[in-house]
DNA sequence: GTCTTGCCTGGAGCCCACTCCAACGTTCTA
DNA sequence: TAGAACGTTGGAGTGGGCTCCAGGCAAGAC
């Protein structure tokens, strides 16, 4: 792809909405780690960045869209190594739409069952929760039990 | 404590009830491999777990309450080293109860905020899913990116 | 007796998702 | 021209949560 902005290699800071950012900036924007993002590279999850002339990581806004979403990936509990399938998927082309749709039902699936469990769980939290407000500190009433 | 029903020291199998149960029997009832009980143990996060004459564990009841409460915080994210903490707190005796609360309400918060990003990636997911359902899977439209 | 099954222990090993390191290059500022 | 600030690489290290292993004991079945 010709990059349209590349008459002023600039440099350093630069606000956002320039669609060309270096690692750090990205790296302050996701919130991930400069190691995380070269190592999201080596290992296939993030496409081919761009490079300037001296040959420093220049990253996108879809770049950036694909971070975000791999963020969203990343809070639901898929394995990196799945992400990786997702995006080797993308990659390959439009007769993987089958397995990427499966995929994504598959994670969604996924994350409907943990929000449950995080329910049951918050039930549980809030009964001894009460138990603790009930009872006065000296008379440990209906405790767990530890030895 | 007193054990009430070591008279017969069943050797194995049994079918639950009997408050007397061997590794093997608690694995299986709670899903934990024979190794991770064991380490459980190892760490302080299982406190004092009975034996036979002849050194083998003997779980009781409330052993399974124990780990049935553990297994509900393991779903909530919960580092083991704060379970730990918390077993050691309970152990301390009554004036660890602030504590003791506030680690589970700091639990409690935790799981509210993963509820709430799990809800957000699930809209990201509903979102992405339904482009793939409205989409033919030629013609490739509003899609994520990879080169 | 010996075979099998189940249990014991301490310590090593494994997988995942980063995280850091050494050695070096590039560019801006003074 | 020097120094600071940022970037590059491949490979090693880290921490969490298990998981496995070797070597051994105990007890029922044949």
């Amino acid at each position: 792809m010709v990059d349209l902005c590349a008459s002023v290699d600039r440099p350093f800071p630069q606000p956002t909405g320039q669609d060309r950012y270096t690692i750090s900036e990205v790296a302050r924007h996701t919130g991930l780690s400069v190691h995380t993002l070269r190592w999201y590279e080596r290992i296939g999850l993030m496409p081919h960045v761009d490079r300037s002339h001296t040959g420093q990581r220049r990253y996108h806004n879809h770049d950036l869209e694909w971070l975000a979403f791999v963020g969203k990936l990343r809070l639901t509990g898929m394995a990196v190594a799945d992400m990786v399938r997702y995006a080797d998927l993308l990659r390959e082309g439009d007769h993987t739409y089958p397995e990427r749709l499966a995929l994504l039902v598959a994670t969604r699936e996924d994350v409907v069952r943990r929000v449950a469990e995080l329910q049951s769980t918050l039930s549980v939290l809030d009964f001894k929760i009460g138990i603790y407000a009930e009872t006065p500190p000296a008379a440990s009433g209906g405790e767990e039990l530890p030895a």
